[in-house]
RNA sequence: GCCCUUGUAGCUCAGCGGUAGAGCACUCCCUUGGUAAGGGAGAGGUCCCGGGUUCAAGUCCCGGCGAGGGCACCA
């Protein structure tokens, strides 16, 4: 006897062990049609799988996060039948579930055109026609094997080596085409109906560059039309906020061929990172830390003696002059333990927090370049706090709080938080790994905070806290961070007087909040969708005029803003007020101040918002008023879409 | 760095072997108009760079550089 206790809590009783199927099929026989897969005891599985045991189950349809994971992985399987049959000599690698879709690594000697991907998308759909069962085979690894030696399949052989001997293996027959994979699969292919070839890119063989590159097809699938246009929808939107779009429309920045990764900032941007660097400089220095400015280029010897050059010379620009190579900088470290080193230092001193909004070069591969997001020449905020061993606990703590402090300041929710642990290759002792490692996660959880551990990938003098942010493409950026180092100061021989009259080394913190003003200037253009908050906009208001004759007053206007620090532009072009206001909108200009006879008359302004909203008619000191109140917002303003 | 795609007027893009195109922007003229595009005229291009094929090359081929999407990398 089994018993099955559905989400309802209703149970069955059953005589026999039954399969995933017959139990829909005594719900409901639509439920039978709609099943992708079961769930029992909160693992899935096929269809036609058979519970044995008592247990709980759920049947998996297609409006299940978990019943369209399966679809989209089944649409893999499908890549598979199709490439199969138009390209035979194909070899077919892997085909998981990713966010919002799937993919399929395959080799092949020619490379697949976008017409290609057309051809195979037309063959997936005739293949769904078919309504064809999915079967699955249990089979030992000897006959996987066999039957993948048939089929030339080398990458799937090269899977089965990792597979532990002795456990069990399922293929997925889709008619000619066999698969092997976990599963579960969709059982007919009359689940899958809504999808998308997106595009084909490379992919090394299991992500190692030293691999083989193999062609990369991605496609999305969903439940129903309305949710793939709604997917598509959302990607258009997410191209309209892209930096590099409104950096361009809203004359930001930009870049040229003749300084790849490098920024021409236009008056526009050069606004916002202003503010942010005035910002961020208040905050460092109220909160115990020392401004300084160091060197651009610096002697090799130096870089070697911080084991930069042995580890990143070819990532650094050099340069040669009379007999000597320089590096210009990659990093502000090497040179701030060269401030540190200037005088004895007492523990008494200790913590020494110095910080330099100093402009670095990394020679990045031209593969990851990327907009402000990924760039070969930036400014962090960045500062090193030298202390103690027993400080670093609570320089982090204190850290921690400071990096929500300014993130809130620009309404960012979700912060992603990871640690990264000792790796292989690392120095300093276990015990000392073993404390600072602690000592950041304890950091962390004394607040409460959501991390990820990502063990092994710590830098090799010490583990590191990162904050990051999501663009609007959904991709993942650093920004914040803290990394504890043991290795530098020893290298480049920085030392304190210990209480017990001893020269000890100090533990150096790297930290940046920002992390570089490129890339969080990238962030917060796509998290405003280019609509800054006052604080930030380049331009705060835009005076204009009616007609001719207003425009004296206007000057008058314009002048008293900017002699009193807003940001005002002036517009008394021989042109219509709807064309201005219409060009001053899309500029995304917060305030619009339009001056005609009645205003003139009542001496007032009439203010427009950049969404459109008439705020009506007030005195100049009124308008003020209002900007101050909105200024003092700073970053926080909730963007109306 | 690797794979694919791509590079035409300030911007967005069409043209894909036979004398360089459109819309917007720009200049000038008319218009002085009240809350998202007033009208007319004009100017503007070594078609990324370098080779090759051809009677003829933005257009086809090869090489470089940049950009876009992935992968790898990110001290």
């Amino acid at each position: 006897m089994t018993i099955i206790t559905l989400p309802d809590g209703n149970q069955k009783v059953f005589n026999n062990p039954i399969t995933i199927m017959q139990i829909a099929e005594s719900i409901s026989p639509n439920l039978a049609k709609a099943a992708v897969a079961g769930k029992v005891n909160g693992v899935l599985i096929d269809t036609c799988m058979k519970v044995k045991n008592d247990a709980e189950v759920s049947i998996i349809t297609a409006r299940d996060k978990e019943g369209i994971e399966i679809i989209r992985h089944s649409f893999a399987h499908l890549i598979g039948h199709a490439v199969k049959q138009l390209y035979p000599e194909a070899k077919m690698a892997i085909g998981p579930v990713i966010e919002d879709g799937f993919y399929y690594d395959i080799s092949y000697n020619k490379t697949f055109s976008p017409e290609d991907l057309e051809k195979i998308e037309a063959r997936m759909k005739e293949l769904i026609k078919h309504d064809y069962d999915v079967v699955v085979d249990v089979v030992t690894s000897q006959d996987a094997r066999k039957t993948f030696i048939e089929r030339k399949e080398d990458y799937k052989l090269k899977i089965i080596e990792d597979i532990p001997e002795g456990e069990e293996i399922k293929l997925y027959r889709h008619e000619e085409y066999i698969d092997m994979c976990r599963g579960p699969h969709v059982p007919n292919t009359r689940h899958l109906r809504i999808f998308k070839l997106m595009k084909v890119a490379g992919a090394y063989w299991r992500g190692d560059s030293k691999n083989e590159m193999l062609q990369r097809i991605y496609g999305t699938a969903w439940s129903n039309t309305k949710e793939l246009k709604t997917y598509i929808k959302r990607i258009e939107e997410a191209e309209k906020r892209d930096h590099r779009r409104l950096g361009k429309n809203l004359s930001l920045f930009h870049t040229q061929e003749e300084a790849p990764g490098m920024v021409f900032w236009h008056p526009k941007g050069w606004v916002i990172y202003q503010v942010l660097e005035q910002y961020i400089r208040k905050v460092l220095t109220t909160n115990g830390y020392k401004e300084i400015r160091t060197p651009q280029a610096v002697d090799r010897t130096l870089w070697e003696m911080s084991g930069h050059w042995g580890k990143f010379k070819d990532d650094m620009f050099t340069t040669k002059s009379e007999n000597r190579e320089y590096a210009i900088k990659p990093m502000n470290c090497p040179c701030h333990v060269q401030v540190f080193n200037q005088g004895l230092k007492s523990y008494r001193d200790l913590p020494i927090r110095l910080a330099e909004f100093g402009s670095c070069h990394r020679n990045e591969p031209s593969g990851s370049l990327h907009g402000l997001m990924r760039v070969r020449n930036f400014v962090q905020d960045d500062a090193h706090i030298f202390c103690t061993e027993a400080q670093i606990q609570s320089e982090v703590s204190d850290f921690i709080d400071l990096v929500f402090e300014v993130y809130k300041t620009f309404g960012f929710e979700s912060i992603l938080i990871k640690l990264s642990t000792r790796p292989e290759k690392r120095v300093g002792s276990d015990d000392i790994w073993d404390k600072s490692e602690k000592a950041l996660q304890e950091a962390l959880d004394a607040k409460n905070l959501k991390w990820d551990l990502l063990p092994g990938e710590g830098a090799f003098y010490g583990p590191k806290i990162e904050f990051s942010l999501k663009d609007c493409l959904g991709r993942i950026w650093q920004c914040g961070t803290i990394q504890v180092d043991f290795s530098m100061p020893e290298r480049l021989n920085a030392t304190y007087i210990s209480e017990d009259n001893e020269r000890k080394n100090p533990v150096m913190l790297h930290r940046a909040i920002l992390g570089s003003f490129e890339r969080f200037i990238g962030i917060l253009i796509e998290h405003y969708a280019g609509l800054f908050p006052i604080w930030l906009s380049p331009v705060q208001t835009v005076v204009m005029c009616i007609t001719d004759r207003n425009i004296k007053t206007c000057e008058e206007i314009y002048k008293d803003l900017n002699r009193n620090g807003y940001r005002a532009e002036l517009d008394i072009r021989n042109e219509k007020i709807g064309l201005k206001i219409r060009e001053h909108t899309i500029q995304k200009v917060p305030f619009l101040v339009i001056i005609g006879d009645k205003e003139e008359e009542n001496k007032t302004l009439s203010i427009r918002s950049r969404e459109g909203e008439d705020l009506g008619c007030m005195e100049l000191q009124a308008f003020k008023f209002l900007l101050d109140h909105s200024i003092a917002q700073l970053g926080k303003l909730t963007v109306k879409e």
